[in-house]
DNA sequence: TCTGGGGTCCTAGGACCC
DNA sequence: TCTGGGGTCCTAGGACCC
């Protein structure tokens, strides 16, 4: 293990509803809620004024909205979170070429490993700077020698925390906290464990390993024993392949049978979409049913050799859903692909066919010179969580391309600008109006929508209401990441200002969008 | 109050082969 | 006639993460 605590964890605070309100000037200090607004929706996030009266991450939305009636509700935006996670990542990037994102929030930077090596306790400390002067969005930040805890230590102080734990401090840091807190501690490990009396770390360390072996498995009992001691070594790696790719969804109501061919294409559609961006194949086909007692089934047909025709893949979904039988109502439907190549077992259309040596496989590789996501904007690789929120191209549109049209249908990837619908309109989404210019949707019933006018640095907006059926209203796409109109002035940085200088040679001149210096503190009133 | 959606990894059991 | 053990692949279910 390493000695000097250069292993850094970055979580950006309440990310999905910090950009909302960094959006929406007038939710600032008001409790957001993001996350499905349907009967079944659930919270993705809830910023710290929900928080504070009890709402919570993958709570039922309609919990939520019991325990705190003024919140407001948004739609998640992805293009939006995905477009800051890009400029957190590439800030990142910036301190060390070692970046291992973890969500579209998250990610481990070895900073060992980059121009700061000498000094990661400065490089972390510009991390956070560097993030809310580019974009608004605060961020927590964590130092030590380990994943382990980097990971506890961004945790340690939220939000905008700044921790770091010295090797000599890692005990002390680690005894105290309760099981839950470390990595593959979930509800089911930790009430086997309570039963064990185990419930600090503390305890964890002073159980037998045989003991976790025996009552946890090989795995999770090995995992813990190394961890209770702060024993990590797990490196910082940038990318890993994706193993599977899927698509679910949960119905408003439950789906009787005869209903489920129908919802079956749809969401199998939404999963080849996803495995043809990837621009491989795959080989086994997961069919998972969700019946209306939340008891889950799954089952999985497995083909001879990988493919990306949708009509093997079609066909294999079909019998694994046969072969899942619900005789219940369905409240979910997913399909998974896994087995995953970059090679796909091509069947050419027969013109091309014939006295052709290249039937069998192709790499996709070799199907052409396309530009992938990543190449698309230099700086940042995707997650494969984020990828198929950005790219806006197919990877391949040459020679014996399989049959996977990506005919980004889905909803939440039609190209903008487009004529806001009483079918498309959702709470929080991007609008434009023709006079009133940007703004977003406060209300929406029938056709009757209601239109805040604000963006990021403006002043609370007024509300317009808009009969979309009689008006044309644009949605768009959502404002780019941009500097807060209240700087944290270069010259508070200390330290980290000469660094800053040494990597942005302009930031020190960069403007914010009312045209005011950056440099100046307390450009708060350049207000529009 | 009633439980999302994207994933990863692990386990146990059965089939099959040598 | 009865009995082996290891390895690999596949499947279903479940825990976990964000």
């Amino acid at each position: 293990m390493r000695e000097d605590a250069s292993v850094m964890h970055v979580d950006a605070d309440a990310f999905f509803a910090s950009v909302e309100t960094r959006h929406k000037p007038s939710l600032a200090r008001s409790p957001v809620l993001v996350g499905g607004t349907g009967p079944r929706g659930v919270v993705a996030t809830a910023n710290y004024e929900a928080r504070a009266v009890g709402c919570r991450s993958a709570m039922p939305m309609s919990q939520a909205r019991v325990l705190c009636p003024a919140a407001t509700v948004l739609t998640p935006r992805f293009p939006a979170y995905a477009a800051h996670s890009a400029l957190i990542m590439g800030t990142l990037r910036q301190l060390s070429p070692l970046v291992q994102p973890v969500s579209l929030d998250e990610a481990f930077v070895d900073l060992a490993a980059g121009p700061f090596a000498a000094d990661p306790v400065t490089a972390a400390d510009l991390a956070r700077r560097l993030i809310y002067n580019r974009s608004g969005l605060v961020v927590s930040v964590g130092l030590g020698r380990s994943k382990l805890i980097a990971k506890l230590a961004s945790d340690a102080d939220k939000p905008h925390g700044f921790t770091v734990v010295p090797g000599e401090n890692e005990d002390e840091f680690l005894m105290p906290k309760p099981v839950g807190a470390l990595w593959g501690v979930g509800p089911a490990t930790e009430a086997t464990l309570r039963t064990l009396g185990i419930r600090t770390v503390a305890d964890l360390r002073a159980a037998g390993r045989d003991d976790l072996v025996r009552v946890l498995g090989d795995a999770a009992g090995w995992n813990l024993y190394r961890l209770a001691r702060g024993d990590d070594p797990r490196p910082v790696v940038v990318e890993r392949e994706a193993k599977s790719v899927g698509a679910e969804r949960t119905f408003a109501q439950d789906l009787l049978r005869w209903e489920l061919p129908g919802a079956l294409e749809d969401v199998l559609a939404r999963a080849l979409r996803r495995l043809g961006r990837q621009g491989g194949g795959a080989r086994t086909v997961t069919v998972k049913v969700r019946l209306s007692d939340f008891t889950t089934l799954t089952r999985s047909v497995t083909l001879a050799h990988p493919t990306a025709e949708a009509d093997q893949l079609r066909e294999a979904a079909d019998a694994a859903l046969t072969a899942a039988n619900p005789v219940e109502p369905v409240r979910l439907l997913g399909v998974s692909l896994s087995g995953l190549t970059h090679w796909a077992q091509l069947r050419l259309p027969q013109d091309e066919a014939d006295g052709a040596a290249v039937d069998g496989l192709m790499a996709s590789e070799d199907l052409a010179e396309a530009p992938t996501v990543s190449s698309a904007s230099p700086d940042r690789v995707p997650t494969p969580d984020e990828s198929h929120l950005l790219d806006d191209a197919p990877p391949d549109e040459a020679v014996g391309r399989p049959a996977l049209e990506d005919d980004a249908d889905d909803g939440d990837e039609e190209r903008l600008p487009a004529p806001l619908t009483p079918h498309t309109v959702a709470l929080g989404l991007d609008v434009s109006h023709p006079h009133h210019g940007a703004g977003w949707v406060v209300r929406a019933e029938d056709g009757l929508v209601t239109v805040r006018f604000e963006g990021p640095n403006t002043r609370p907006g007024p509300d317009r209401r808009f009969d979309i059926r009689r008006e044309l209203l644009m949605r768009v796409d959502p404002p780019e990441p941009c500097p807060p109109a209240r700087l944290t002035s270069l010259a508070t940085l200390g330290k980290a200002d000469e660094l800053t200088a040494m990597l942005l040679p302009d930031e020190s001149t960069r403007r914010t969008p009312d045209g005011s210096s950056g440099t100046s503190a307390g450009s708060s009133d350049s207000l529009v």
